[in-house]
DNA sequence: CTTGCATTTAGTGTCGGACACAAAGCCCGT
DNA sequence: ACGGGCTTTGTGTCCGACACTAAATGCAAG
């Protein structure tokens, strides 16, 4: 039975400062885009030496929650996906998450982000879409910039289901699935066709807003990576490649 | 065209130290466990003052790459979900995403969890839900008693699914739109039954490890949830409660 | 020789002051 | 009015210092 807030340990000085601000943030004080006063103002309102409000500032900053646009203004940030991302991925690699659970968390996102874009994507977002897949179909063969350019497929198709929690969620876990085609492709060149084939099903069904049929080529490509990994004896091995963040 | 990694800005000292030990930690020369050296003797290594490095330590430790457990003692801390719950709340809460958001989602994550939870729950575990139920029934028409037993419950399950990614991705959003209830609950004093009885329903699919049964009372019970949001009128609602964070 | 307590010691949290360097603002001569 | 040089302001970094506490050590009693 635990209270809802817990203020719990709070005996330092530059904890308690990043702990205030936050809150303020939190709560609406401070917005987005507004400017905070410069250092000496702030340890003096807090009445801390610059030093200690400097590490305040440093676990701000490092949450992402304020920024330096300039090194002369620290202003309040807007959280941004590739934030979370990176640390998420980080988590993930720590874990030694294996493929199989990206694999099995993918098999339902990925089909989700294609039904909502059939629902909600524009005609320039299918078009921007279309000359992506283009750019695919071009590269074929070539498996960096086929992984980069799948990676931003399905990013943009995420986005245009104007859903922020999925793409939130998705980001870090279809990176680091799709980063394994890395290692699946040696096995499987015949993917390269059946990746290609998949992409512009899902974006005839885009333009036909037929969201069934939208889910169910992406549920397929998912699929269809899942039988390359194991082809590769991917299933249960480790998912990175730790220098692939960096 | 981006290229993979990029190093980018790296003037600042303390900068420079967090993302070398970060990237020490990535790399498996530091493993989590790993007492580090005192801060004099670092800032040493480094070649900075300690007010230097204790601002990249500062960094490192928010981002949970490190932690103390006594203010003595500091080492590389092994990845734990909260942290990155907190981080993604809120982010979502700075995003404003709505219940619709959350839900949608949630329609895909909770379902699965039953799943895999059918597939690889242990019965001690299965007990260990059953007698948390148990309190739920006891806590009837106790609202913040049911929310929290609400998440247990769904965290507990998702844990059984052996997928971490999943356990990582569910989470924050899981608690965001779990806590929603408050905001529904008074509006439908029925759902303490309905939910009563799809937990219930639940249980009973683990035990006999029926995982499409687990599932469809999984979807089930969101659905329902939704239908809840939707009598109170909160389907493109801000979910929160910037305090349920603190 | 082990155990319990007091003491030393090492290390963190915080302070105050200081300086170089860069950007933002100001001033002035043409 | 305008551009270039000067001043101001603020960050990044350094230095030295001190209180407080937890770990290590030493000492005394069993």
């Amino acid at each position: 039975m635990k209270a809802t807030g817990k203020p719990a340990q709070v005996h330092f000085a530059y904890q308690q400062i990043a702990d205030e601000i936050e809150a303020q943030i939190l709560r609406g004080d401070l917005n987005p885009g507004d400017q905070l006063p410069g250092e000496a103002e702030l340890a003096g309102q807090f009445g801390v030496t610059r030093s200690t409000l400097r590490e305040g500032l440093r676990q701000l900053e490092s949450d992402g929650l304020v920024h330096r646009p300039s090194p002369r203004r620290l202003e309040v940030a807007v959280p941004q996906a590739d934030q979370l991302t990176t640390r998420s991925g980080r988590a993930m690699a720590l874990m030694k998450v294996t493929f199989r659970e990206l694999w099995q968390v993918t098999m339902m996102t990925e089909p989700l982000a294609a039904r909502l874009a059939a629902e909600h994507g524009t005609e320039d977002e299918i078009n921007g879409l279309q000359s992506l897949h283009a750019e695919t179909v071009a590269a074929e063969g070539m498996m960096k910039r086929t992984i980069s350019l799948d990676e931003d497929f399905h990013t943009r198709l995420a986005d245009m289901g104007r859903n922020r929690v999925l793409g939130l969620a998705r980001e870090p876990i279809a990176l680091l699935l799709f980063r394994g085609f890395e290692q699946i492709a040696p096995f499987a060149p015949k993917f390269y066709k059946r990746q290609i084939e998949a992409h512009s099903n899902i974006i005839a069904a885009l333009r036909d807003r037929d969201a069934d049929r939208a889910e169910k080529w992406a549920r397929m490509h998912i699929e269809d990576f899942w039988r390359g990994a194991q082809i590769a004896g991917l299933e249960d091995e480790i998912a990175l490649n730790p220098r692939a963040l960096s």
